[in-house]
RNA sequence: UGGGGCGUGGCCAAGUGGUUAAGGCACCGGGUUUUGAUCCCGGCAUCGGAGGUUCGAAUCCUCCCGCCCCAGCCA
């Protein structure tokens, strides 16, 4: 608990200056996604820093919806975009706010700035236009339509709304500087014309603005104090600050840019993700192997996890890498203190007590967590008859105690919460696979230590042969065997993992865990992290995360 | 080659002229342990490079090197 020595980073020291001198009095910011596909990993930590930001300060944090653009945007993303911030433990300030909900606003502020003569309608064509705005190196030179009366843009501008000019004859620029060293600054398009339905709006519109004559403006209106982005809009923020300027605005916004998240092993694009999604790579935008929050939710990370993960990471204009090692601290960490424990042998194998009653069994009171009483007690069947791992053990007796801490024929090995058992003899098949182990109880040895001379080699996990339940163990491996998978000239698709998901079926479970429901996390003792799958009804457990594995073989 | 931004250990990252250069992840030792987990101890950099200013520089100046972003009627 050393939060509050945290150092405070650079969009803080604004803030705190901003309210020093008086310049903001209240702290407003906000998330603005374009509906166009779901939350990742990446998304979360501009979420924790919204938010976070306006909760520190008392403010506000609005959930807008950018949504200028309905060639890619859909009612389903704006859904699951409420549900995963939502799910997070974020609450925005007042109603969900959606670009779309200003067209109005935005188109009378563009009849003004044509009023100004610093905006005209403009018929050059794509192809034209781009040969017009120059290149890295050289400057641009002027549209000719650039010197066009006011009038005679705003009557175009009409007709343009209206649907009478077709898409791509004619867009709406502002009239800043074509020789400007800044690309973004060359007259740039405020309103293209798209004759297409807007999920919100209708056919109300024929034009729809962009992202740079929309976005100042939305801040402005809901009153964002510090309107916080990544990096890549750093080159936009001189336009940014043009309309603020040149608009008459309810309010001044400013702009700040901070190192977007990267992950490896991942990617961390909307765009990629869609792909993945689209060409079938995986099984929708929730797989539990995407980095999206509903993947990350259904592989069973927990919003706590994503947060402190997010909290640990810096905000600065640095744009690195981090190691996915980091995120997966934190998803076990949380685990770690969270979770239930819980028994599961993945790979059955029959175990034959001989010195146990056939008859009858105990049942073994333990503990839901080691050292969280909350977490209750569970009760575990014992019987004469029980599975173990079969990768728990081996014929072989030459392995030594420190590098084997499991059962060997003539070794004793103690079961998690129960007795001190010893291998005796194995059972083959006809093709020679062992089917059973014959072993013997160490008598009075549960809850107790070992009696002299006898000394167990470890500890596993097992469970009843009767009394457990059969389900379905998916086990995940990254999606990209490659820590860069964009990096190269190569597709990111080339360096997808073949092998992500292994789907194990028949594991034996404790019989409690039947009534596990999504989202009920669990630690089976000596694998890993578990969570109840949030689709159909059979029971199956996807694996979020193993345990830590540092013995060396 | 124009403009903008960034370079501190394997990764993330504090540091705003005087500190033994924080912390986390990873890694390496060791201890505890009925989970080879957790937990606990300990180890682990002279700051992209070269000059310079200064009693003193990761922090200031100069030059150089490297990386990222911008030439959508995407956001």
């Amino acid at each position: 608990m050393t939060d509050n020595e945290k150092p405070i980073n650079f969009i803080q020291q604004v803030i705190n200056n901003d309210l020093e001198a008086g310049a903001v009095t209240k702290v407003v910011t906000r998330f603005p996604p374009e509906p166009n596909g779901y939350l990742h990993i990446g998304h979360a930590k501009s979420i924790c820093v919204n938010f976070g930001l306006a909760e520190q300060y008392g403010g506000g944090c609005n959930l807008r919806f950018d949504d200028t653009n309905p060639e890619k945007e859909d009612d389903e993303y704006v859904n699951a975009i409420i549900e995963d911030v939502r799910w997070l433990g974020f609450q925005w300030q007042g109603d969900i706010c959606y670009a779309s909900n200003y067209f109005d606003q935005l188109y009378s502020w563009a009849q003004y700035l044509i009023n100004q003569n610093l905006a005209y309608a403009c018929e050059l064509n794509a192809e034209s236009m781009r040969e017009y705005r120059g290149t890295l190196t050289a400057a641009g030179k002027n549209s000719p339509f650039r010197e066009r009366p006011a009038a005679e843009s705003l009557a175009l501008l009409e007709q343009m709304k209206n649907g009478d000019i077709d898409e791509g004859r004619m867009t709406l620029r502002a009239k800043i500087d074509m020789a400007s060293p800044n690309i973004n600054m060359r007259d740039p398009v405020m309103y293209r014309i798209k004759k297409m339905a807007h999920q919100r709006t209708g056919d109300t519109w024929n034009i729809y603005p962009s992202y740079d004559f929309a976005h100042g403006q939305e801040d402005a209106i809901e009153g964002v104090s510090h309107s916080i982005c990544t990096l890549e809009f750093a080159a936009n923020r001189p336009l940014y600050e043009w309309f603020v300027a040149n608009l008459p605005l309810p309010s001044q916004p400013r702009q700040y840019e901070f190192g977007r998240l990267n992950l490896n092993y991942t990617v961390t694009s909307k765009r990629k993700l869609k792909q993945l999604v689209d060409e079938q790579h995986v099984e929708g935008w929730d797989d539990p192997r995407m980095p999206t929050i509903s993947g990350l939710r259904r592989r069973g990370v927990s919003a706590t996890a994503i947060r402190e993960f997010c909290d640990s990471l810096a905000v600065a204009k640095t744009d690195g890498v981090v190691d996915m090692a980091q995120f997966e601290h934190f998803i076990r960490d949380d685990l770690n203190n969270n979770a239930r424990r819980a028994m599961c042998v993945i790979d059955p194998l029959l175990v034959t007590l001989s010195n146990y009653p056939t008859d009858t069994g105990e049942e073994f009171v333990v503990p839901g967590h080691p050292n969280r009483d909350d977490l209750g007690e569970r009760s575990l069947p014992f019987a004469q008859q029980i599975y173990i791992d079969r990768n728990d053990f081996s014929e072989d007796t030459t392995l030594s105690r420190k590098k084997f801490k499991r059962l060997v024929i003539g070794d004793y090995v103690r079961l998690r919460s129960a007795y001190i058992i010893r291998a005796d003899e194995v059972i083959r098949d006809a093709s020679g696979k062992i089917t059973e182990i014959v072993g013997s109880i160490v008598p009075d040895t549960v809850g107790a230590d070992a009696p002299e001379g006898i000394k167990a080699r470890g500890v596993i996990h097992w469970v009843s042969a009767a009394d457990s339940a059969d389900c379905t163990v998916k086990i995940y491996d990254r999606l990209f065997n490659q820590a860069a998978p964009d990096a190269g000239e190569e597709s990111f698709l080339e360096h997808i993992n073949p092998d992500s998901l292994k789907v194990v079926e028949g594991c034996k479970v404790e019989r409690g865990l039947t009534a596990a429901v999504a989202g009920d996390h669990y630690q089976f003792e000596r694998e890993g992290y578990f969570t109840r799958d949030n689709k159909g009804s059979e029971l199956v457990f996807n694996c979020t995360i193993g345990l830590r594995d540092n013995w060396k073989a």
